[in-house]
RNA sequence: GCGGGGGUUACCGAGAGGCCAAAGGUGGCAGACUCAAGAUCUGCUCCCGAAGGGGUUCGCAGGUUCGAAUCCUGCCCCCCGCACCA
């Protein structure tokens, strides 16, 4: 901890002195040029971590380098809460489940804990969340407080929430043009649903939901019809649709229950068997399904013997139904048809059987004339790699599978064989119109082909077992009269590239890929049956769902804080209409609803001004994962409601953070929430920390060693700014800032050139960076680089001329810096204002202050060029003492500088091929008896890599000026081209690469 | 399988034809300071070297080039999306 500084007392203060004088509430201001940068609301389920504190700190650090800028920025922030996590939370909680309840008391206990009282509150507030209400209101003003904490520049005054009236009315605004447009569409849509509950379910509803997340899987489901004059249909349920070629036989469960469903189909009605269990979930997917009553329902023996006719090719081939206990009732229909050929299961289960001699003893064979012959696999798909003959076969044979009680075998074989057939298998000549076509390929058109026959049709199955956190069963329900937004017209399609064309995104990449994801995007549900949100306006019973209701919100943010002073009923289309897309003329308006609510002209007016001024999204900021949802909805949304001159104008992403190496997440147990940053690290620490630790395309791995190591460093700089502070420093020179640049230019020695030279390079180029998004880059500049400048000027120089250097740039450089670590240097512009008072007054905000300009003067390739001249020759000597191991201490210390001849060829040979040096040479000097020396020593050169690049410097003078220096630093007298030369050193001396003989001790 | 990103000297991580034995950090070693520890500073940290040098390195194997960590070809491996599955 640097001596005179609290980091904490800082932070609170530089907050506190933010929030008190209103700096970053942004007001449109007559001729400054805006900017208006979003980061996604955070939603309001609980805390937020460290992980989500990049993407918004960075957010941050482009707001305050905008505002340095000069710009006049706009930087917002909302919350969260639409959808069906938080409702969720509240029932869990009403209904007291234990795991609920601990992990939402372990979150309020980081704001609430502490003090002795704290236990009774925490429980009360736990006991307030069974309103979703109360939960989203407690972490929203949480989550500000640590956005407050992280010393965020936002403005505040434009806040609101998801379920809030303004934005319910903006977003029902938002859905009536799309609606106009008509792309809001009605269809089935299968949905995780839960029995028990009656009612969808989301992630958040499920049982480990977050970790082992529950998809859809469509099956295909293929009527196979009994041939006992029954007219019913064994209906199986397969994945393989495209295999429906090579069936040999039915699989059931013979401890099963199944049962006779009546089910509509398009031809009428027709009567299915299937597992009980399927006759349920049926009922959930198709209308008019029923199940027949009572003598219908039977184990799985009854069927064992049957034979049924397999609807393909003529539909006269009839195949046996066998048991089998792989077969599982309560997946697809608890009937499963026989692959042997392709399907490891049903090759390992034909296996057991032939095995046991069930088949022969059950008779079904003889029954369907085959006598004596046992069922052999029919192959039909060719696959390179599996030669031998059945592909099934063959993997189980690899795998060594003896049996079908070896499920976690048979799995992977299937999983194996699944992959290779579906991209490099070929149908054969059994599949009829199929055969000689990829199942890549194929496999959709067989699906279509057996629905259009009315041989198949869709069955759609969980991709795991799943429950609610109730306990109730998981199962796919379809939903008859699903809402949607399509998206794809073409016209909107080609208005989404054409947004994207005019962008720009950082890192670059990412453009194409959202011109990709333009193309992709289909249909996308756009409303619930339940969760929080706004009610969707063209049906009752609907709620708008929570990523289609944010989509184009941050036009909400220019006019939020004056919306809060009108009528709710005043913001009606025509309303926004006139706002929003300048549609309308505001006095009529006014009339029209002033009747009513009193909302006068002017105040219309003065809301569009402001909209109009603040827009477009000049920058949205946030992570890759929003890129296929969120992020392509924002563009789309916009390409379809505003016009082309409210269109956002960049997206930056920044990659995620992960903490020692792994993903940060609850069951991982190694969450830090936001709010113990300033407490455990410190805000001005993290900052840096996000900013310095990767660039913008990698992850930032949050490691403890290298955060301490970080803060090392930055209480390095911390002192280095305290140093220069120091009453001595200033009042030796009384080292304004206008003195010391003016410590008058023949005041200052070679070695405080360079190092203004430098700085204000490093501040050149820092600038250039932090404009570019490359915040790293920036960063590490003016923290590590400018930190080694110093460290090298100090050695050259001394302490105390450091502090009056460093006290002559501290200004500006805090300037810069303050994007990254605002506190610390708020903190220090002050001390200097206090300082300087009497000779010059700051602004109070180094958050206000404009880039300094760059002294261009100050940058002098000559100075840095001889300072590294004077460098190289250090690190040899030390080299040489090194190696010849002379110690303690040399006696004396030769240089010799390369001679003016040398120099000359030097400068003829300096473009030249290597080839035509020598050549060259020995014609420049030209002189009889000389070429020798000429030819050694342009090999010389060539070999010496400090010597390639060309660069006019007296040395000889440098070294004299720098003898003082050198001898500090070796600790000895230093000769300068003296004649005393024993080993004959100097000859090897070549331009800007002095010979060296070190006389030892 | 498709798309994206990678594999660099103990670790993290820059570098994208010559100025590269390769920034910076971490860790390690030695020294300075200190009663001591910590912090800080200095030096070293691929191998050899009693003179600033030489040798071998950047996933593997080839190739282009006067010259390759950097460009090309093939291969192996890892990560992330998506798809496909279960």
């Amino acid at each position: 901890m640097p001596k005179n500084t609290n980091f904490k007392q800082v932070e609170a203060k530089w907050q506190r002195r933010w929030e008190e004088s209103g700096i970053f509430d942004a007001e449109p201001r007559g001729g400054a040029k805006k900017f208006f940068l979003t980061v996604p609301y955070p939603y309001t389920s609980g805390p937020l971590h460290i992980g989500h504190g990049r993407t918004n700190t960075v957010g941050d650090i482009i707001a305050r380098f905008k505002r340095l800028q000069g710009y006049n920025v706009l930087f917002p922030m909302a919350f969260h809460v639409t959808g069906t996590p938080i409702l969720a939370i509240a029932d869990s909680i009403s209904k007291s489940e234990g795991e609920v309840v601990k992990l939402y008391k372990e979150y309020v206990s980081i704001y609430e804990g502490g003090d002795a009282a704290s236990a009774a509150r925490v429980e009360e507030t736990v006991r307030s969340f069974t309103d979703a209400a109360r939960v989203a209101e407690f972490f929203a003003a949480r989550i500000s407080e640590d956005f407050k904490r992280m010393g965020y520049s936002i403005d505040w005054r434009r806040k609101f929430n998801t379920t809030e009236p303004i934005y319910n009315k903006f977003v029902e605004w938002q859905f009536k043009k799309l609606y106009d447009k008509g792309v809001i569409k009605k269809g089935k849509y299968p949905i995780t649903f839960s029995a028990a509950d009656n009612s969808p379910v989301g992630e958040d509803d499920i049982e480990e939901g977050d970790t082992n997340k529950v998809s859809i899987v469509e099956q295909t489901t293929v009527k196979f019809e009994v041939s006992d004059g029954s007219g019913s249909y064994l209906v199986a349920a397969t994945l393989r649709p495209e295999t429906i070629f090579g069936v040999t036989n039915l699989w059931v469960n013979p401890t099963a229950k199944y049962v006779k469903v009546k089910v509509r189909v398009r031809a009428g009605e027709e009567i299915w068997w299937v597992s009980k269990e399927a006759a349920e979930k049926l009922s959930y997917q198709r209308e008019g399904v029923a199940v027949l009553e009572g003598e219908t329902e039977e184990e799985g023996g009854f069927f064992l013997g049957k034979v049924v006719k397999v609807p393909v090719a003529g539909g006269g081939r009839e195949v046996p139904v066998l048991p089998a206990s792989f077969v599982d009732a309560d997946v697809g229909t608890g009937v499963v048809y026989s692959v042997p050929a392709h399907a490891p299961y049903d090759y390992i289960a034909l296996e057991d059987l032939k095995r046991s001699g069930v088949l022969k003893r059950s008779g079904v064979l003889k029954r369907l004339g085959v006598l004596d012959a046992e069922i052999e696999p029919i192959k039909i798909i060719e696959i390179e790699g599996y030669e031998t003959g059945l592909p099934a076969k063959e993997i189980c044979e690899r795998l060594e599978i003896k049996s079908q009680a070896d499920e976690e075998r048979l799995e992977e074989a299937t999983q194996t064989i699944y992959k290779d057939e579906f991209y490099r298998g070929v149908l054969n000549e059994k599949c009829g119109e199929f055969a000689g076509v990829k199942i890549a390929e194929i496999k959709d058109e067989v699906k279509e082909w057996l629905k259009r026959e009315n041989k198949g049709d869709v069955f759609y199955e969980t991709s795991r077992k799943a429950v609610t956190r109730g306990g109730g069963k998981v199962v796919v329900a379809v939903l008859q009269d699903q809402w949607f937004i399509d998206y794809t017209p073409s016209w909107w399609k080609e208005r989404g590239h054409k947004l994207v064309d005019g962008m720009t995104f950082y890192p670059a990449k990412y453009k194409a890929y959202m011109h990709e994801i333009i193309d992709w995007l289909t249909l996308r549900p756009c409303a619930r049956k339940r969760g929080l949100g706004t009610r969707f306006p063209f049906e009752q019973g609907w709620v708008i769902e929570s990523l289609s209701d944010s989509t184009i919100y941050m036009a909400l943010y220019t006019v939020a804080h004056l919306l809060r002073g009108l009528p709710v009923e005043s913001l009606t289309e025509d309303f926004f209409d006139f706002v929003f897309l300048g549609i309308g003329d505001a006095e009529a308006l006014a009339k029209a609803a002033g009747v009513e609510t009193g909302v006068e002209a002017s105040v219309l007016k003065r809301v569009q001004e402001e909209f109009k001024y603040w827009y477009p999204n000049d920058l949205r900021h946030t992570a890759p994962p929003h890129l296929s949802n969120h992020l392509v909805f924002f563009l789309m949304h916009h390409a379809a409601i505003f016009p082309e001159r409210c269109w956002p104008r960049a997206i930056t992403l920044n990659e995620l953070m992960i903490r020692e190496g792994r993903k940060i997440s609850k069951s991982k147990g190694n969450v830090i929430p936001l709010a113990k940053v300033s407490e455990l690290y410190g805000v001005d620490l993290f900052r840096l920390y996000c900013a310095i630790n990767a660039d913008f395309a990698s992850v930032v791995n949050w490691r403890e060693q290298d955060v301490d190591a970080l803060g090392r460093r930055f209480n390095a700089v911390v002192e280095l700014f305290e140093d220069s502070l120091t009453a001595e420093c200033a009042t030796v020179e009384r080292a304004t800032v206008e003195r010391a640049k003016g410590l008058r230019e023949d005041e200052l020695t070679h070695a405080d050139r360079w190092l203004l030279s430098r700085f204000y390079r490093t501040l050149k180029e820092t600038v250039e960076r932090f404009a570019a998004f490359r915040i790293r880059d920036a960063g590490i500049n003016l923290v590590f680089n400018l930190m080694n400048d110093i460290r090298h000027y100090e050695q050259r120089a001394s302490v105390e001329r450091r502090k009056r250097l460093v006290r002559c740039v501290l200004e500006e450089w805090l300037v810069v810096l303050s994007p990254i670590v605002p506190h610390i240097c708020e903190e220090f512009w002050e001390r200097l204002r206090l300082q300087l008072q009497r000779q010059r007054s700051h602004d109070s905000f180094v958050s206000l202050q404009r880039l300094p300009e760059v002294k261009e003067r100050f940058i002098d390739d000559r100075v840095e060029r001889e300072e590294e001249f004077l460098a190289a020759l250090v690190a040899d000597i030390k080299e040489i003492l090194r190696v010849a191991r002379i110690s303690p201490k040399p006696r004396k210390i030769y240089i010799y500088t390369a001679e003016q001849w040398k120099w000359e060829i030097f400068k003829a040979v300096k473009d030249l091929p290597e080839r035509e040096k020598i050549r060259k040479a020995v014609r420049v000097r030209g002189r009889k008896g000389e070429e020798k020396s000429t030819v050694d020593f342009v090999k010389q050169l060539v070999k010496s890599k400090s010597g390639l690049e060309y660069f006019e410097l007296v040395e000889a003078e440098v070294l004299e000026r720098e003898k003082e220096y050198l001898k500090g630093e070796f600790g000895c007298e230093i000769g300068v081209n003296e004649e005393h030369d024993p080993l004959g050193k100097r000859r090897f001396a070549i331009p800007l690469k002095p010979a060296i003989f070190v006389e030892g001790g």
